[in-house]
DNA sequence: TTTCAATTTAGAATAAGTATAAATCTATTT
DNA sequence: AAATAGATTTATACTTATTCTAAATTGAAA
């Protein structure tokens, strides 16, 4: 089945993922909504995040808040969150495959993917945090 | 203050952490706790697995589901998911140092730790679907 | 234009965890 | 031992994020 129904709602919901830049919440995406002059129902919203997610033209992201996050790239990725702020920046340098080999091999399971969320202090408050 | 004040309540927690073969969420806990015959309210055990976790005696694992678990084992450390059956194994191979560098650079965060969730299949599983 | 499935809506329900205020426990001082 | 103070526990209310439900709406196909 790779037949896409991109409905109004659905639509709405993918351009404000694609358009952020950050990774909003599905509060963040319902308030952006707003801001662009449509109203759906909550329930609408998610949804859509889910039907976007499952065919795979965003991502759910998981990075230990209590809200998921959502991000239009889909390419394979990681992320790193401020402990400060909580900026949430992309990670593009790639986990070696010899670890994840590593893996498979110490705990005998068949591995597919890594889901990484780093910790940092980003530099911006690095600096705030010297004065 | 490197006091650790062990209640009744606080101890009780802790042994169910420490003697679990899994990786028990708070649910988890507070069944065992009252199969062990005893009965205490449920903010208790929320507030008794965060006191431990943060005077480092457990630590909370965050694996992408919707409750938190905990784990007795605080070396570092990181976890693998089985995508059928959910079953939570460690992985002790380490993170290679080098990755980390490599992603401060990319990233200008001053890197603190990363947390990896891997998935995939467990050896059981991987055989029963061979069937 | 009738029909059927898919979708949206509004609102109720759920799950995990936090907050609150009163009661209880613990340690120390009198 | 009685009094005090601080920490902890309890019961319960509340919050937040998300899912569920049943009715209404939409849209494509016959």
């Amino acid at each position: 089945m790779k037949t896409i129904n991109l409905t109004t709602q659905r639509q709405a919901v993918y351009d404000v993922v694609r358009e952020a830049e950050d990774h909003p919440t599905a509060a963040d995406v319902m308030n952006r909504l707003v801001e662009r002059g449509h109203s759906f129902a909550y329930g609408t919203v998610y949804n859509s995040l889910r039907y976007l997610t499952d065919k795979e033209m965003i991502r759910e992201l998981k990075l230990g808040e209590t809200a998921s996050r959502y991000d239009a790239r889909t390419d394979d990725h990681q992320h790193i969150v401020c402990e400060v702020c909580g900026k949430v920046g992309e990670v593009m340098t790639p986990m070696p495959e010899e670890w994840l080999a590593k893996v498979a091999e110490e705990t005998g399971y068949e591995v597919h993917e890594a889901h990484i969320v780093v910790e940092g202090v980003c530099a911006e408050c690095r600096s705030k945090r010297k004065r």
